[in-house]
DNA sequence: AATTTTCATTTGTCAGACAATTAATCGTCT
DNA sequence: AGACGATTAATTGTCTGACAAATGAAAATT
């Protein structure tokens, strides 16, 4: 392991990336572990905390851990899909606050990603994640609810059903999707009439679900997709008017 | 901004973990700058390094950048879909090879989650996203293609196919879904044959998207996936054949 | 043989220093 | 007065050396 010493500088990023390629690469296989920091240091030919900087860019990538102690080190961490989620999760939340994203097309993502998982879910829920739905759809009919609670409650019925799919690889990618639409939809005031409408086609869901039917769970899904979207809007509008009134 | 002093040690893990929540919350606002480092390790009651560890976290997940100098300092950095891009996919390739996650569940996902673009994309698509996959398609058909080179351009063909959908957060989601895919890829030979059927199919969905024909979009990009599935199913089986032979 | 003690290794943290970079300030010259 | 160059101050980047804390292994003791 080498570095250029006449790259634009940053040493400390530059090891990170040598040790990252090593790991992608399949250098430095999984549970492997990593020289010490003393000795990475001569290897590099920098001084501890560069390396230690290093290292800590990894460990927040979950790259690495690090271990303390006698047969202690940093290890080369086998990345799990939880672990993945909470960054995946972070990553899109701060995406879609950062960069003035509409309502309407982080909605339409959501929506479109989620209708993928509509025949894979239909075929293989369990009883599990039936339950979960038919539990989440029930607290969001109680009446005492706030905004806030609701908007969970949907975050969690909608991850039930991108569970169902029984694909990892997919639950992983639209973690981030569905998670991060919560802040935005907290910005919405539901009515006790709107609530009841999304409660209604949650309950369709649910329902065509349970009959493993996968066409009528798209369908569901897209009635939904439409009227989260007409509400949105006719909030974002009549915030507007009232604006425009002042 | 305090930091618990008998939490379980790890000091630049809670001030990384302190100052993202302060970012995520709002608090600090994008472009704003923090305090200098020297200002840090008062405030927190640490040393420089451990300010400086806790920093190099948070610019590993792109959430500040720093800048030498008198004007100098560590900002809150916009997130950029570019820049979220590349970790979501040194992310999604790394979970499917420590995870063996068969072929099968990877290429599942990925075409489960790309046909959610096919109505969108035949909506959207611009001449532009047309030639790329038509440039693309010409070179998967060139005979001289190594497979790695044929592989980089399937992708390349399936993104062009995705930011047609003219989504951004769509275009996130599935850079992972995509590109991960590209190293199970590369460990398939591709005959002629194969090759062939492919373009085919590739031809046939940018025939459909220059139609603006969603319905057939989604149907070849789902024969698309039952090839890739039956094509990588035919080569594991033949290894473990050869395998159990000798 | 079991238990305790000691020890070596390694990460975590600290203090202080110097180099490199950069913008603002100050002088100087025209 | 204005333009241009030198100085300066602030800030990050890096290094050295040190000590604390954790932890497993080895040695000593019972």
């Amino acid at each position: 392991m080498k570095i250029d010493p006449n790259s634009p500088a940053d040493l400390s990023a530059q090891i990170a990336k040598a040790i990252r390629d090593a790991i992608m690469s399949g250098d430095l296989l999984v549970d492997e572990r990593l020289p010490s920091e003393a000795e990475l240091s001569e290897q590099f030919d920098v001084s501890r905390p560069t390396v230690r900087e290093a290292l800590k860019r990894l460990g927040a990538q979950s790259l690495i851990r690090t271990q303390r102690g006698a047969t202690g080190g940093a290890f080369v961490n086998r990345l799990r899909f939880e672990d993945a989620y909470g960054q995946q999760i972070t990553t899109s939340t701060l995406l879609l606050s950062m960069n003035d994203v509409s309502f309407g097309t982080a909605c339409e993502a959501r929506y479109a990603l989620e209708r993928s998982c509509a025949t894979l879910a239909s075929e293989r829920r369990t009883a599990d994640h039936l339950a979960t739905m038919r539990a989440e759809t029930h607290r969001q009919s109680q009446p005492g609810l706030t905004d806030e609670a609701f908007c969970a409650s949907d975050v969690a019925f909608h991850r039930a059903l991108v569970d169902a799919a029984g694909n990892p690889v997919i639950s992983y990618q639209l973690a981030g999707a569905v998670e991060a639409m919560q802040p935005l939809m907290n910005m919405i005031t539901f009515s006790a009439r709107s609530r009841e409408t999304i409660v209604g086609l949650h309950s369709q869901i649910a329902d065509a679900l349970e009959q493993r039917d996968g066409a009528a769970v798209d369908m569901h899904l897209s009635a939904l997709a439409d009227y989260t979207n007409t509400l949105a809007q006719s909030i974002i509008d009549a915030r507007q008017a009232a604006k425009a009134n002042n």
